[in-house]
DNA sequence: CTTTGGCACTCCTGGCTCTGGAGTGCTAAG
DNA sequence: CTTAGCACTCCAGAGCCAGGAGTGCCAAAG
């Protein structure tokens, strides 16, 4: 179907075609390609093209008497063989720039203001996973008494605060024995890769200490949390501006959307597969694999820690997406996150 | 205008007509009225008694040859005199204590939880402020190095913790003076209410021990940022339920509630003025003070911790929500919500 | 004085038709 | 292979109409 590789003029008029749909929202004719963009061929020449482009694949007919739009094939090969990688504007770097410079340095919030920051820039729905905690590494227990016998157990790794659990016990514990516990493990499994550090280790330290099997269950549920393999947390921002867009003239698009967002499993799913890998992704319609989701686009670019990619920052909006725009601007974001959180220098 | 007070049988047709209004969102009719509940005059009767309660301004009609509808004062009349209380089904009840009981014990969580049970089963908006810290004791503070000049400061509140802030001194520190330090806050101020530690009294506390001013600021932004006098966070869930309203077929409503979600500031003047008092509220339109808010309605109930109201639970719906149900759906989960925290036994 | 049947009047809603225009596909000639 | 020309298709919007839902008012009845 669309084995043959594209002759220059037909990947031109497809690049253009995508372009100006993007630009205007409009399905584009033949006239105005040839009006607007000089190809020096004639009005109808670029419909016989458009009818093989169309018979290819790459573009489709909202109906017999109306200009091509491109289909998701069309987007893909234009994302990856026809357009011009941008570079991010001076403005949107400067805003960038100084947007996070006086963010929190607390891990949570400096992602939640990332995300409110790529919403408003990419004037788009933004979502950002936070950092699993696989690659974290443990730094610090503490034990606190807060009450007779209720206490609350905190996990710090190498990215700070990353759990905390409330754990009821069945007789007293001293403050004392909790200080004294909490050393022990501190002193033991400081700087370790909090995922290597097993149930019957713990068991064994609070054994050696001669303290109580409610105490194990306590620490070892606060570490099983730290190391949630669950889904990440996902922050989002910025579902307003897809209401500015005309696909979503129809509400019951933005209903499933809102839904989607909220539940936070659908949009995990979408980037899964990308995730914590090297490179930027792009899930074009279908390709997102819900069919409510038919006619967005995602981009997908990761956040380091170091050498690691730690989590990935997205874009969702229409398939009528700039997408070398929003790439950049992904990737000068997710650039200066890791920036900011090398400077912490943890 | 409304200074008569309403006679019985115009009550009861006001109270009809925001019932039918709240079920079919249809402007009612005189013929409608009198077929549905069986008052026993005429649809003639109705007509001149509606026409009367439009010119006191409990009604309005649409256009001239439409039905009638409720103005904003005729339902705050309905809310504060006519309607019956309801109390919680049976069902809601068993989803409520289903949900919640097997929820997080971590408050954060616990609340976000909370706020998605209560969007479902309202089917409209839900958001609850998450406790100020002003009402928090402090327990506990812990000074962690993660590396060599850097470190993290934890603040643990009653609640569980509620600050936690990174932080970099001039010099090295050793982990022996942080937790000498930490030991010596936590024997000084433990049980104290947060807000009632000054600045002097941990200037005084770091002297003593000799340590540097460094970490007095360290300690400083951590307490402040715990009981940041500064608007709670707020939890918000199933903003997609309004989309099923009629009144948000026009998408430009829904724009702005989206983005009044997103920056909280607007949702939390709406309850500002009620915040952490002891009683339900209902606010109706243009009560709302927010022009864009015009056709909508919040419905407030506080919950407790203890013997105090600590945070909000809302509803925010179409202004023809049912303001009955909606108390009581809102007032059970808010009673569930305060049990779990007293549970905890904090 | 209140209630009520009757009736004329208003205004919205949905369906229908019509027209202009935007685009295409095809054909035939360059 | 390209292109001018032309017939054809289809949509979008405007205008029109008919039906119907509801009201307001009047005059008669209780």
């Amino acid at each position: 179907m669309k084995q043959p590789r594209l002759d220059e003029r037909k990947a031109y008029i497809l690049a253009t075609v995508v372009y100006e749909y993007v630009a205007t929202a409009e399905p584009v004719a033949s006239q105005t390609l040839t009006q607007k963009y000089n190809l020096g061929i004639s009005s109808a020449t670029v419909r016989n093209e458009m009818a093989e482009l169309e018979a290819e694949g790459y573009l489709v007919q909202p109906h017999t008497s109306a200009g091509r739009v491109p289909s998701d094939s069309g987007y893909r090969t234009y994302v990856d063989e026809l357009m011009q990688p941008e570079a991010l504007s001076a403005a949107d770097r400067r805003r960038i720039r100084d947007d996070l410079r006086d963010a929190s340095r607390e891990l949570d919030e400096l992602v939640d203001q990332t995300t409110r920051l790529l919403g408003r820039l990419s004037k788009s729905l933004a979502f950002v996973t936070k950092p699993q905690s696989e690659t974290q590494l443990f730094k610090h227990i503490q034990l606190i008494s807060i009450a007779p016998r209720t206490g609350i157990a905190i996990v710090v790794t190498s990215f700070g605060v990353s759990a905390q659990s409330l754990f009821e016990l069945g007789s007293d514990v001293s403050a004392d024995d909790l200080t004294r516990l909490s050393s022990a493990f501190n002193a033991r499994f400081a700087n370790r890769a909090i995922d290597e550090i097993g149930e019957s280790e713990i068991a064994a330290v609070v054994a050696e200490l001669g303290l109580t099997d409610d105490l194990r269950g306590a620490i070892t549920t606060a570490m099983q949390s730290a190391r949630s393999g669950e889904i990440p947390e996902i922050a989002s921002a910025g579902a307003q501006n897809l209401l500015d867009q005309p696909e979503f003239s129809d509400v019951r698009k933005l209903r499933s959307i809102l839904r989607i967002v909220e539940e936070q499993r659908t949009l995990y799913d979408i980037v899964a597969d990308a995730m914590n890998s090297e490179n930027p992704r792009v899930k074009i319609g279908r390709e997102l694999g819900n069919e409510e989701l038919a006619d967005l686009s995602v981009v997908t670019v990761p956040y380091r820690f170091g050498p690691h990619a730690i989590g990935m920052l997205s874009i969702l909006g229409p398939r009528r997406m700039p997408y070398a725009r929003l790439l950049a601007l992904a990737s000068g974001t997710a650039e200066s996150l890791s920036q900011r959180l090398a400077d912490a220098d943890v």
